[in-house]
DNA sequence: TTGACGTATGCCGATATCGGCATGCGATTG
DNA sequence: CAATCGCATGCCGATATCGGCATACGTCAA
């Protein structure tokens, strides 16, 4: 096998640091592919590519307002990323019970010096 | 510019099928990297790999045992990608409302005709 | 020390990705 | 219809990714 085609696949669409300030800034309602682009610092086209994905993947929904195209949020496609990092969610304390047992055994070496 | 570098980011880590099936065994405990690849079907050399991209964003930790090496979960990691997906949680609803919406309207139409 | 075992790393090929650029397409305006 | 605007798409180059293979590395046992 080659690569695997991770593309189509929402944990993927939100790899992309700049697909995920796209979806932050439709939080705050629809935009235009101009005002995204404009207001994320990228080109036209590199915006456009960029909501192409997320709309295969369904986390955006666009509709055609006169010459403009409006994107706006769905976030619906996000809530099985939060569930499955839910299911971690358990582990977060003994993460830090590890990290604070850590911690004590520096201070512990630290006396001993 | 190229591409962008997305590596040494959770969100990319976890991209991943493979890697999210790791995560999800090592919630059992501690494995060798052997019992990994072979529970995962996957090549020792392609388990190792896997194990280093999230032993470096922090998802894993590793230990010695012996010849072998026992890697275990550090869910720590996954904390801000939950709390990320949350910030949308409020627009679920909403999508599902505007989803009902449009069924509505679906169903409307349907009658006119 | 030598051999065996478990793991990590290096190299390769195939492919996917991202950014930039030019251009095509659709809708509105004159 | 022609011009224009907004957006999408295609092509390209540079690079990153993944899987497979061979091999180097480190540890333990004899």
């Amino acid at each position: 096998m080659t690569r695997a085609a991770t593309t189509s696949d929402v944990f993927n669409a939100i790899a992309e640091p700049q697909r995920r300030e796209i979806l932050v800034l439709l939080r705050a309602g629809e935009r235009s592919v101009a005002e995204l682009a404009q207001e994320l610092g990228m080109t036209q086209p590199g915006a456009s590519k960029h909501l192409r994905v997320l709309r295969e993947v369904g986390l955006v929904r666009d509709r055609k307002a006169g010459k403009q195209r409006l994107y706006g949020l769905d976030a619906s496609g996000l809530r099985p990323v939060h569930e499955w990092t839910g299911c971690f969610e358990q582990f977060w304390n003994e993460s830090f019970d590890r990290l604070d047992a850590y911690v004590k055994d520096l201070k512990q070496t630290r006396k001993a010096e």
